[in-house]
DNA sequence: CTGAAAGCGCTTACAG
DNA sequence: CTGAAAGCGCTTACAG
């Protein structure tokens, strides 16, 4: 039979707001007394009913993280982050993946925000503000990640998506590349539009000419590079800016099947999935651009937890910055120049 | 305020049991009265809390998994197909990541058997059977999935790792391979332990001498890898086999570094992290092992689902096959022949 | 310094 | 066909 606090209680011969108070430490209990509970709960093998403690006190000292695609790796990395910062204040994490699809994001927010979690991470894949708004318990705490709207209505953490993409057109426009190609995420997404937006700010500040054709969408899922890819190669572009991690590599090997090799026949610019080794093997034929997955977790689990403490706390917004990690040859001639 | 059941009750003019009951479909409800219902639900927005159920039924309508390292993209694939299965039959997931940190995996084990799931997925980090069954609480569901104890106390969902290592030695032999190394993760594991005695049993049986120095451990983490290699391309291997898919992507990196070409200066033979498109790169320079991850999941969401209906149903241990991919060139000359 | 008791929001025998 | 009420296992004012 299950072990409850009256059998402690009991044991113990005291009552079972003493059990609790020595348990949680919320009140004084003489050291006698804390003794003679701790011998009953050891001699009984007593272990607290979080379910009944949460359902008593409301706090579930759950957090819930609505990921797009937890085998991506980005997102795995971040899911990590977010646990250890979380586990160490005492938190647990549960993950929803939705795959980049809007009715298992819906699913999973009302199943979630329905007395399962304190507290939720969103990653979202929606683009429809007020959908999303509508599915969030008025006062309910959320943090936005990744992935922003323009109503600022929820706290945010997300990445500087503007400033790499614009620096990739301006230093792919130095080496003398002049049509060059960009292969983004879903479009409705708030991170693909802003990057798409930096290359075509960028482009016209280059002037470059822009063509329609040179930007090319995802699904910011699994193998949707190569479709993307055969547009940009079918116009022949110089250069190639890759933004989405996932796209990275298969990208990569794409070209290399094609034959196509790297700073030679193509420049090529890559978000690059944090962490991934793989990368280091081209670190001298393009640049990266690297999130800060790590401190983008930790950022969210902090400000989570603070909106979990208190929910009235004002609207917060923390964009983190990208590292640019030029191609370790680029200081060899320019193109046209040998 | 929270609305809760009473509120529905009261507006719709009927007790709290045929709320309930009409809510969750459990005796009957006539029709106009489940209208009455339903429309006072509607009015007031009321959503079941779900602690409070789970609290009162005792069901949390929650699987915990124990993951050792939620980065390496075998579990997340197989995070994603168990989340797949479990929320397919209206479960939801939790994660604990213990970074193959046998602490941390005690910690987690009793968190989440403490009330806060109905079952757990475990994929131990552990060598000591006793420890691990001390933390598991009498008739509570457990399924160990991936790697399993020599006692057969619990379920288990794993990949035979025997029988593809077995294969790799006699085909690198037949190449004409003498000198074959081999790379490991952490060596308590029962996968790592199953995986080097394979190898030491085909060495034995191909005639081959064994030598300690051409086996080597990582920590079944990142970053592992370039150490081992050194040590066995000190003993000058004629193939190496990397038996730890995290370390695939590093050992190509790396050998690729070292001006080392595959299947020329060394043959290679490598678990590979499933679906992980770099490595069709190299289809024509290596074998590769790739294991059944989403079958994995699915089978252990399927395992721990009936444990958790009932739980003193027969243990059940399941052993999936890994594909074998040979280098698609192999049907060349035999090394020497030439 | 500690206890008696209410109550969190549901579900579910029991009764009619 | 439906209701009154007990009770799941805790925590926490209230009281002394």
């Amino acid at each position: 039979m299950k072990v409850t606090i009256s059998d402690v209680a009991k044991l113990a011969g005291v009552s079972t707001a003493t059990v609790s108070h020595t348990i949680n430490n919320t009140r004084y209990v003489s050291n006698e007394t804390k003794e003679k509970v701790y011998r009953a709960i050891a001699e009984l093998g007593y272990t607290p009913d979080a379910s009944a403690r949460s359902f008593r006190t409301g706090k579930k000292k759950i957090i819930g993280f609505i990921v797009p695609d937890i085998a991506n790796k980005f997102f795995a990395t971040m899911i990590e982050s977010v646990e250890k910062y979380l586990s160490a204040h005492g938190y647990q994490l549960i993950i929803a993946n939705t795959r980049e699809n809007m009715e298992r994001e819906e699913t999973n927010i009302r199943l979630l925000t329905a007395g399962l979690v304190d507290g939720l991470l969103v990653a979202s894949t929606m683009d429809d503000f007020q959908r999303f708004d509508a599915l969030i318990p008025a006062g309910f705490p959320v943090v936005l990640v990744d992935r922003v709207f323009e109503e600022k209505k929820y706290s945010s953490i997300c990445v500087s998506n503007f400033q790499p993409i614009y620096r990739s057109v301006c230093r792919l426009a130095g080496k003398g590349d002049r049509r060059i190609g960009i292969t983004g995420g879903l479009p409705r997404l708030s991170s693909t539009q802003e990057r798409i937006s930096a290359y075509r700010q960028a482009m016209a500040d280059c002037g470059l000419p822009e063509e329609e054709g040179l930007i090319q969408y995802g699904d910011s899922l699994e193998n949707s590079a190569c479709a993307c890819l055969d547009k940009l190669l079918e116009r022949r572009c110089d250069a190639i800016i890759v933004c989405q991690g996932m796209m990275a590599s298969e990208t990569i090997i794409y070209l290399h099947q094609k034959g196509i090799r790297l700073g030679k026949d193509i420049d090529l610019v890559s978000f690059v999935d944090y962490d991934s080794d793989v990368y280091t093997l081209y670190a001298d034929q393009m640049d990266t651009i690297i999130q800060p997955v790590e401190e983008l977790g930790e950022a969210a689990g902090e400000e989570i937890l603070k909106r979990v403490e208190s929910p009235e706390a004002p609207i917060f917004e923390k964009v983190l910055t990208s590292a640019y990690k030029p191609c370790s040859l680029s200081v060899g001639p320019v193109r046209g120049e040998a």
